[in-house]
DNA sequence: TAAAAAAATGCATAATTTTGCAAATTAAAT
DNA sequence: ATTTAATTTGCAAAATTATGCATTTTTTTA
């Protein structure tokens, strides 16, 4: 239903945005929004969502989203990329190197491919920062970059 | 107290190496291991450790360790950087400000310190995001900075 | 080392979250 | 268009987690 996944992007949004403590406050937030339902909703909602509560500083406990799974079946479009060296994960973005020189191109190629995972690029010299969307987790990029990506290679990885 | 400290470590053992979905099972767990004490602390416990409870697919919800781990046993090795202006700390990342034109030496300078707390650098021209692994913190960089960078002073820091 | 301050803990209970079950709504199949 | 299967939801209650307060234990201070 149109219902339940806009309530569940909102929940998403509410979340990045703002500091909640409990589920009471988020369904006040969600009512203000025009939606109508119950906590034990919510509950299932954020389930579903696999947000997880933590505890915070100021507030005591806040909601938090976590990683995501999912993604698009369109596969194989071969890119001819040369240079790529080695890609690392942190801060849930992807830190890709290159040999001196290349990272533009790749990144160029990275861009084109038009994926959703990837939001943007950004390249220096020998480095691409790759920033995914969010949701997106190391795995979804591994498997975008596996194939398409001809020779990128699990050992690769770090 | 020793107790309450061992009792932390060992709550942090057992969360990253079971699944665990409620305080009392935690509680039997850390029973087993000799500690006595009440779901009440055990609560406080989790919220000090800052640890946070998210839905999973097989156990419904387990607890998981939020933050970090620090480092630093390699100290001092120098490094001649000059044109280094400020460091700002923002979505967990580092953005440092140098002269006009000096920030690609320096990026390349910082990734030869083949240090841990740093996954990768790019740079433009006056500006460098240093993209820090997950689990570092502003601390931990700092100090890094601290002993390897001539000069750098916490003055710098934002 | 006695006194004072701070930190940790248990108890009981409040607050919050999860869930079984039945009803309602939506999607699929005939 | 009906019937059937699947999904979503509310309700009420169970399960789980958080916390105010009093007490004990530990740490600091004089």
């Amino acid at each position: 239903m149109k219902e339940r996944n806009s309530r569940l992007m909102a929940i998403r949004r509410l979340i990045t945005r703002e500091n909640i403590s409990s589920q009471e406050e988020l369904l006040s937030m969600l009512e203000k929004q025009g939606f109508s339902m119950t906590q034990a909703t919510l509950s299932r909602d954020l389930k579903y969502l696999r947000v997880a509560k933590m505890p915070d500083s100021e507030k005591g406990y806040i909601y938090m989203l976590t990683e995501r799974q999912l993604n698009d079946p369109s596969e194989n479009s071969e890119l001819p990329i040369t240079g790529f060296v080695s890609i690392d994960f942190a801060r849930g973005m992807a830190v890709m190197k290159t040999l001196p020189g290349h990272a533009s191109s790749i990144a160029y190629a990275l861009d084109n491919l038009n994926s959703y995972e990837i939001a943007g690029t950004i390249a220096g010299d020998d480095t691409i920062l790759i920033i995914p969307r969010d949701g997106v987790v190391k795995r979804d990029l591994v498997h975008l970059l596996k194939t398409k990506m001809p020779g990128f290679s699990n050992d690769l990885v770090n």
